[in-house]
DNA sequence: ATATGTGCAAACTGTTTGCAGCCGC
DNA sequence: GCGGCTGCAAACAGTTTGCACATAT
């Protein structure tokens, strides 16, 4: 709520549940499973405003959206800029804080910089661990 | 062909054309767009068969696919990692080779690396100029 | 009264799947 | 003749769009 008001967006109870989705749930949820999550507690609840909601949020840069799996959009509170890990089996996003110190060349070249992502992909430890067992 | 033999494909004319395609433009085009390039000139060629193939390829590290724009993916020889940049006003995607040297914190926390993506979104210089004017 | 947000259904896009025919060993 | 490759059409998933209704200032 505060977020919204900062950011001169108008208050809604649907924008107030998403937010508060995900800040209950840092799980990358794509917004389908926003959407089934938030429904039961919510029956009018619209898929189209869900989507209304994560672009409008993401335009003001109060989320972000992630393009690590490929077929779909997951969504994340932005809280700095954070990279993630991707687990090939298992599907569990997890937020690294690996800075790349290098980022500023971009500049250096004469391109504009707005958004960095780092997307690392492979096995997690829990299934690492359960595939040796 | 080299690729294939190596990598134990079977050569057929339509590996070829993708993978010809793809060293000739290195543009990290979409499917749609290799398809429709190949088209042209080889008719009776069918989509299904550029997704097989990117997928085969793919699989067997030839190619990698990049999952910048969300919509799409696009593909791209894989020639040892890189990163990419991509200008939101023109679209087009600059390959960068800026290496992070924290990735290695990885494979410390446990977790099994197999894929690096890095991606940056901005303007690129020449829309920046362009802009300018 | 006006502008903005919501929600339903339909459309659209990129990708995948089922299956029949084809080719090479 | 068998296994893998090709290509058509249909299915599918995620997302976007058009439009009518609701809501808040």
């Amino acid at each position: 709520m505060k977020l919204l008001k900062e950011n001169n967006i108008k208050i809604t109870p649907q924008r107030l549940i998403v937010i508060k989705y995900l800040e209950e749930h840092p799980i990358h949820p794509t917004a389908e499973k926003i959407f089934s999550d938030l429904k039961s507690n919510n029956p009018s609840l619209s898929k189209t405003t869900i989507y209304n909601t994560l672009e409008t949020l993401n335009e003001h840069g109060i989320i972000q959206s992630i393009t690590i799996s490929g077929s779909e959009l997951r969504y994340d509170l932005f809280l700095g800029m954070h990279h993630h890990f991707l687990c090939k089996k298992c599907g569990k996003i997890i937020d690294i804080d690996l800075a790349c110190p290098n980022i500023g060349k971009m500049s250096e070249y004469g391109h504009k910089v707005e958004e960095v992502h780092g997307y690392i992909k492979g096995i997690c430890k829990d299934c690492l661990k359960r595939g040796k067992k």
